[in-house]
DNA sequence: TGTAAATATTGACGACCGTCGATCCAGCGC
DNA sequence: GCGCTGGATCGACGGTCGTCAATATTTACA
């Protein structure tokens, strides 16, 4: 994948170059599709700490453990960073006994990107 | 309203700066909570493509007879439009039969932001 | 081998969300 | 006034989502 401006494509085949701006032309109903599985990523509270937690911690990257504390049990947790990690804003490494998340810049200023570009 | 880079606060008398930067810190439960609405608002196919819709429309606006055509039935596309409003990303005006919609740029830049200044 | 710690997975339950048909409201023209 | 058109609201239904307790899995270490 050298494109750095890809998003996970749905099929492995097809990269998709991504998020054109908002404002450039109406989106089809496929880009909407798979552009807004991505946003609703981002649109839950939880989800959005453990980013940010994440994205401001050491070294760019955190442990589980690092995170875990938003007020919600862990098995809710290891929920929601496995979603982050399914629209590819988050990537995880085990190491050892722990497993360490970072983010995933590029896709990350994508998604902004493409709404900086349209104001 | 003078600050351009505000959000619609939940309460009138809080005026808040808008999104901090992802990785600056961790988000309290409360940013998380306001912010993760307005993303939430984008996670959505049909309310991204009329977003998009009105972005692109020639002069900024666009009536809504303009951009229904989404594949959902008309109350469904009132119903998304409402919801785009209420977050701030879209604001209304009716002139004569008609209601138009345009975009709150500084509102989408603000979220755009926040994710640029993260990478 | 066996026990403990860190995450992930499963299954279930309540709440929220997108959707629709039916209805209502606001302007316009007759 | 009346009818028509564009758009919003209401009420209901089915599906998705966030949450948890319980359990499984993986690694480390005695």
């Amino acid at each position: 994948m050298s494109n750095e401006c890809a998003l996970p494509a749905v099929e492995p085949d097809t990269v998709v170059p991504c998020c054109p701006p908002l404002a450039e032309r109406p989106l089809t109903a496929q880009e909407a599709e798979r552009i807004a599985a991505m946003f609703k990523a981002l649109g839950d509270p939880v989800r959005l700490r453990l980013l940010s937690r994440v994205a401001s911690h050491a070294g760019g990257e955190a442990c589980v453990c690092d995170i875990a504390d938003v007020g919600v049990s862990q098995p809710t947790v290891s929920h929601h960073l496995k979603k982050l990690k399914e629209v590819g804003l988050l990537t995880s490494q085990r190491r050892g006994t722990w497993v360490y998340y970072r983010v995933a810049p590029s896709v990350v200023a994508a998604m902004g990107r493409m709404l900086i570009s349209s104001g």
